[in-house]
DNA sequence: CTGAAAGCGCTTACAG
DNA sequence: CTGAAAGCGCTTACAG
C-alpha cells in the first residue's frame, strides 16, 4: 500500500492518459466504458490505493452516503444494550454498501430534532433509522414531513404506513408461553405488561391469549405501573396460583420477579421476558428471555433503506420480519 | 420559517447585492467585514433559513466537521449502558460546535479498522473518540499512526501519551471503601477485581489499599475469573469474615454478590461497584455503585478535541478528570 | 467508447 | 472594507 492520501481521479487520469470523466465512469463500473479500460483503471486505482472523497461525491450528488440513526429521548437504560446491538447490525451492513453511520441522540425532543434537521438540511442525509415507533412522536413527524426515507424499529400503530422492521410479536408471545408450559409444566401463566400499551405488547399479549385459549387455560393479564409496587404486591397476593410469568420485556419481567420473590419468601417462579438483554450473571436460572436478534433487525433496516440487487426479491413489502428464538 | 432547502450563499449575495466572498466571510463572522454588513447578512440568512452545506464546506476545508466514535469489539453487553450515556454527552457538546457524530462499531478488529480507515481517507474525519484505552490495540495503533487527533475514554497504560478522559479512580476506590465503612460499619471489606488488570482497576485497588492502610484495616484482594465460579466459592468459604465488597465494576460486583448469596443461604452483603449501570429494579438495596458521570466524560472528550475559547483555561493538559459520586 | 466542460456550494489568497 | 477568481474532487449531460 502506497501513500494514498493525495490520489484523486485526476491523478489516475493523468497517469493513464485518460480523461477524468472516463476514470470516474470506470470506477463506477459504467458499462459505457470498455471492459478493458474499466479493468485497467480499477487495477491502477487499487495499486495506488485510491480512496474516493465522500465530501466531493456527496456535494455533486446532493446526497450524503450516510444513514442517520435516531435514539429515543426517554428510554430505560437497560434498553441501551439492545440499541448497541442494533448499531452493530446496522453498521456492518452499511459498510458493505459504502455508507456511513451518523447518530442523533439527545436529552430532549428539541435537541434530537435539531440534530435531525441539521442532518437533513446541512448534511444532506436522506435516510434514517428510528429506534422506536411511537405514532405522534414529534421527531418522527419531522422526518416524515421531510423528503427522506426512513425505517422504524417496531411496527407503527394502526393507520400509519411507513417502512419498519419488527419481529412476529404475536408468535413470539405464543412461543414464550408455550416454552413455559412445555418445559416447566406451568399451569397458570400470567402475562405482565406495562401501562404504555405499545403495539408490540399488544401483539405479545394476543399471542399469549390465543395460545391459552387453544389449550383451554384461563388467562390472566396484569399491567405493572412504572413507579409504585403496592398494586403489584396486592396482585401477587390475590393470585397464589401463579406458577409462570410471560413478561412484555426483560425489565418488566425482572421487576415482577423481584416482587414475587419478596412476597413469597424467596420462592422462585419461571419467567420469560423479551430481548435477551440481561447477561446471565445478572439473572438466575429461572429467568428466560426471547432473543429478538437485534443485529439481524439492524441489517434488515439497512436493506430496506439502501436498495440492493436482491431488493427485487422483497417486492413492494413495506417491512421486514426478523426471526426470534427462545 | 420559509423554504430553505435551496438557499445558498450565492442566493443571499445576489439578493443583498454583495459578493459571494463577502457573504461567506460575514457568515463566518470575519472581522474584515464591517459590523453593519455582517449583521445585515446574518439577519437575512436567518430570515430565509439559510443552512450551510456541510459537504461543500468540508470539501473546501479538506476536513469533515465530524467526530468518529470507536466502540470496542468484545465488550460486555452491560457496558453498552455506559457507552450510550457517553454518546449522549458527546453528541450534545458536538451539536453546540456544529459537529456531527459518526460511529465505528463492528464484530472484529478488522471491520472496525475498515470503518476507521474509511472515515479517515474517504470521510476526511480528523478527530476520534475511542471508548477504551488498551495499549497495543490495533485500532488505536491505526488511529495513532494517522494524522488525526483522538481522545480515549480511560487513561492509557504507562508510557503512552495520548489525550484522554478519565475519573480519579484512586480517589474513587478510596471513596467507595470509605462509603462502606461509614454507612454500614464494615470491618472487613474485600476488593474484587477482574483478571484483566486494566489501569482503572489498579487505581481503584490502590485507593482501596491506601485507605485501609490509613485506617489500619487488613486488606483483602481477589481476582474473579471471567468464566468459572469454583474458585470464587472457595474464596468465599475461606473468608467468612467478609462483610463488605468493593468491586472493580458493577458486573464484577454483581457476579460476586450472586455467589456470595448462594454460598450463604441468601444472606446479603453490602457491595459497591462502579458505573451506576444497573437500574435499581435489577439490584437490591445492598448493591451500591459509584456514578462516574458518563455524560460529563463525553462532554469533556469533545472539549479536548474541538478547541473552544475556554480551551486556554486548561493549558497544555493532555487529559480531563471528571468527578464521581456515591 | 471517450473527452471537454459545467456545476455542486463553499473558502480564501490575491487584488484593489 | 469588498470583490473576482481559483480551487476542493467528484458526476454527468452533451458532443463526437
Amino acid at each position: 500500500m502506497e501513500d494514498n492520501s493525495l490520489v484523486t481521479i485526476r491523478d489516475i487520469a493523468n497517469k493513464l492518459g485518460l480523461s477524468v470523466s472516463t476514470v470516474s465512469r470506470a470506477l463506477n463500473n459504467n458499462p459505457r466504458i470498455s471492459v478493458k479500460t474499466r479493468r485497467l483503471v480499477r487495477e491502477y486505482a487499487d495499486k495506488v490505493g485510491y480512496e474516493p472523497n465522500y465530501n466531493a461525491r456527496n456535494l455533486t450528488l446532493q446526497e450524503a452516503n450516510a444513514v442517520g440513526v435516531v435514539f429515543p429521548v426517554n428510554e430505560r437504560v437497560i434498553d441501551n444494550i439492545f440499541y448497541v446491538e442494533l448499531l452493530r447490525g446496522i453498521n456492518k451492513q452499511l459498510n458493505k454498501n459504502n455508507f456511513v453511520l451518523s447518530i442523533a441522540i439527545g436529552d430532549t425532543a428539541e435537541s434530537v430534532m435539531d440534530s435531525v434537521s441539521s442532518m437533513i438540511s446541512r448534511g444532506k442525509i436522506k435516510r434514517f433509522i428510528i429506534f422506536y415507533s411511537h405514532a405522534g412522536d414529534p421527531v418522527i413527524k419531522l422526518i416524515d414531513d421531510a423528503p427522506v426515507d426512513y425505517v422504524t424499529i417496531g411496527k407503527p400503530t394502526h393507520g400509519n404506513n411507513w417502512l419498519y422492521v419488527d419481529n412476529d410479536n404475536r408468535k413470539a408471545g405464543a412461543d414464550a408461553s408455550q416454552f413455559l408450559i412445555d418445559n416447566f409444566n406451568i399451569k397458570h401463566p400470567v402475562f405482565i405488561e406495562s401501562t404504555f400499551g405499545w403495539p408490540y405488547e399488544e401483539d405479545r399479549r394476543t399471542g399469549y391469549l390465543e395460545l391459552l385459549d387453544k389449550l383451554g387455560i384461563k388467562p390472566l393479564v396484569f399491567s405493572i405501573p412504572e413507579d409504585q409496587t403496592d398494586s403489584v404486591d396486592e396482585f401477587i397476593k390475590e393470585h397464589p396460583e401463579i406458577d409462570g410469568v410471560v413478561a412484555t420485556d426483560d425489565y418488566t419481567g425482572m421487576k415482577f420477579y423481584k416482587r414475587f420473590r419478596v412476597m413469597n419468601d424467596g420462592r422462585s417462579v419461571e419467567v420469560v421476558g423479551f430481548n435477551a438483554s440481561l447477561p446471565k450473571e445478572l439473572v438466575d436460572e429461572h429467568f428466560h428471555s426471547v432473543n429478538l436478534f437485534p443485529k439481524e433487525m439492524g441489517k434488515a433496516a439497512v436493506d430496506l433503506l439502501v436498495k440492493n440487487d436482491q431488493e427485487q426479491l422483497f417486492g413492494d413489502q413495506r417491512f421486514r420480519i426478523v426471526d426470534h428464538e427462545i
